[in-house]
DNA sequence: CGTTAACCGTTGCAAACGCAACTACTTTGT
DNA sequence: ACAAAGTAGTTGCGTTTGCAACGGTTAACG
C-alpha cells in the first residue's frame, strides 16, 4: 500500500477503482427475479440520460465492442429491462429504450450507488471529488479523441 | 457527451477511463515474440515496486480473484518473465519474482505509458492531474477497508 | 499429540469480453 | 439505375474473469 504518489499509476489506478466501485456497489444486490450483471448496468446508466439511443451509440460511450453490446441487449430484452425498435427511417439502426422495469431497478440501485460513493469518498473534500470527476471525464474525451482518430487510419 | 457533471457517474466513468488508457497503451504493442495480454500488465506494475510478492497480496492489490492471478502468473511464468519460488518457512506461499526479461519489457511499455498519459492528459493542468490522482488512492484504500471488513463478516 | 480450523494456490465452470467474419440495409459514384 | 463501398447489428471463436470446490500445508486448541 505504499506505492508512491506518482501519476505513471493512473492507467492501473483507475482500472482498479473502477471495478472496486462497481464491486462494492452490487455486493449484495438483489432485485426481484433478475439480477442483471452488473456488467450491464453501465448500459442502464447511459440510457436513463439518452434513453433511445442507438445501439452503436451505446457501444461508443460504454466503450464496449458493438459484439458485446448486442449480446448485453439480449440478456437485458429478455429481461424486460430494455425494448429494441427499429429506426423507421434506416432499418439498419435500433434504438433502444427502457421499460418501466428499468426504471425500478435504476431507482433502486441508485441508492446503493450513492452509499457505495459515500464510502468511497471518506474523507475526501468535495472539491477535490469534484476535479476528480472533472479531469476523469476530460481524459475521457481526451482518450474518445484519440481512440476514433486512430481507427479513421 | 453531454454528460452532466453529477459525481454519481463515477463508478461507470472510472472504469470507463481505466479500460480506455488501457487500451490505448497497448495499442500496436510488440514485444519480440511474446506479447503478455494487457491485463497482465498491472500485475507486472506491482512486481515492479515489490518484487517477490506472494501471490495471495498480487490478487489483493490488484483486485483480482485469485483464481484469475494464478492463471496469468502462469501465462506470464511460460513466457518468462516471473519466476515462482515457494517461501521455505511456510510452503503454501509462494513468492514472484521478475525476471531480466521482464524489466526489458517493463521499460518499453512504460514509454508507452507516458505517451498514453500525454494524450490522456491534455489541457489538463498538473494540479488537477495531481488530485484527481490523489483522490483516487484515497478512494482504493477506502474501498479496500471496505471490503476487507466485509469479508470478515 | 491429534483433531479441527484456517490458509494459499490450483482447477472446473459459466459469464462477459474483443476481434473478425457475416448479413442486411443504405449511400455513393458513374 | 446499378454496381461498389460503407454502415448497423449479429454470430463464432478464443481469452479473461469471478465464483466455488478442491488439495496440500500450517496454525489453534483441547
Amino acid at each position: 500500500m505504499s506505492s508512491t504518489a506518482r501519476q505513471d499509476n493512473v492507467i492501473f489506478l483507475t482500472n482498479r477503482v473502477g471495478r472496486q466501485l462497481a464491486r462494492v456497489m452490487l455486493e449484495r444486490m438483489e432485485f426481484e427475479e433478475f439480477l442483471p450483471q452488473g456488467t450491464h448496468m453501465g448500459l442502464l446508466s447511459d440510457l436513463m440520460e439518452h434513453d433511445g439511443m442507438r445501439q452503436q451509440d451505446l457501444a461508443i460511450s460504454t466503450i464496449k465492442d458493438k459484439g458485446t453490446v448486442a449480446r448485453a441487449l439480449n440478456h437485458l430484452e429478455q429481461g424486460q429491462f430494455i425494448e429494441r425498435r427499429i429506426d423507421p427511417h434506416d432499418r439498419r439502426q435500433k434504438h433502444i429504450y427502457l421499460t418501466e422495469k428499468a426504471h425500478r431497478l435504476w431507482h433502486y440501485a441508485a441508492e446503493r450507488a450513492r452509499r457505495t460513493i459515500d464510502i468511497a469518498s471518506h474523507e475526501i473534500t468535495p472539491e477535490d471529488m469534484h476535479t476528480c470527476v472533472k479531469v476523469l471525464q476530460k481524459m475521457y474525451t481526451n482518450l474518445h479523441d484519440e481512440l476514433s482518430q486512430n481507427e479513421k487510419e
